[in-house]
DNA sequence: GCTCGTATGTCAAAATACTGACATGAAAGA
DNA sequence: TCTTTCATGTCAGTATTTTGACATACGAGC
């Protein structure tokens, strides 16, 4: 009978979910939960939503290059951008004179659409803020800054 | 021709990358990259080493306890569930004599296989932790559980 | 010119997660 | 007792995401 190795954790926690990674992933969860149900009023997912909002702030954005902002696989928001493109909201040419890279760019009703869905994520945004001590919010997002960049991200 | 409707942000922010939402995305995005290439070294995903950590803290959870814990659908968890015990880390019995929940709890090899991936995993939170001021940590949890709070997760 | 390294778009397949649905078991209330 | 309500386990189908792979396109260095 091995006996077993205990691990010291990395700060006083008595269970997993006092550990940071335990809360990250709770309020990441809980964040895509309302969303996602707020974003399937306006016929949204939030890939696509997040999609839009990439586009609407940089056009011309590549699929690579929107995929590394929306946090997934090229594979993945080649998906989500065909979806877009055939719903009429996003443009992308078929051919490029330099390079690979195609730019996509939101057409009039894409732009509509992300007006529209972007009360209903602001609303959101700001109940999270709403939650927490003004002073703490820049000091929140350097540390949440802080630990992507110590992960490598 | 419609006029966009520009709603203001939530608080100051230049573009979306600067919103709390995305930088809690892109931190959970962070974590489960590193999490998800260390724990492939033991053979694990993140939602079966989720599932074996709160087993070990609370031997006898049922599937539909263990979903909620790991922030995932009972039939998600069921598919996990059924991976391990395949796997032999996890038992359950197929009958109980009292109500539908089924406990679940580690066997042998179950314990042994946590207690190999989870120093990868504590590395990982260690890191994190690290790169914060150690100070802001309590800060830091309690502002992502009220925000959790806030959109009721 | 040529090769090497890197980045991109895309296809195919597998893994993963979700929604919808149903039957079972237990507790609470009329 | 009977009914209602709720939580659970599980099946089926669908949607989403990922891994693996390949061809293409550019730039750096020789």
């Amino acid at each position: 009978m091995k006996d077993r190795n205990p691990v010291p954790p990395p700060h006083p926690a008595r269970d997993v979910t006092e550990h940071v990674g335990y809360r990250l992933k709770r309020s990441a969860a809980a964040l895509r939960g309302a969303m996602d149900k707020a974003l399937r009023e306006h016929g949204l997912t939030v890939p696509q939503y997040a999609c839009l909002e990439l586009l609407d702030e940089q056009p011309g954005l590549s699929n690579a290059e929107l995929a590394r902002g929306a946090f997934v696989t090229r594979q993945s928001m080649n998906v989500v951008l065909r979806g877009l493109q055939e719903a009429g909201l996003v443009a992308r040419p078929s051919t490029t004179d330099h390079g690979r890279a195609l730019p996509a760019h939101l057409t009039e009703e894409g732009r509509d659409r992300l007006d529209a869905a972007r009360n209903a994520v602001y609303a959101i945004e700001r109940q999270m803020i709403d939650a927490i001590p003004p002073r703490r919010l820049t000091a929140l997002l350097a540390d949440l800054d802080r630990m992507t960049e110590a992960l490598g991200g």
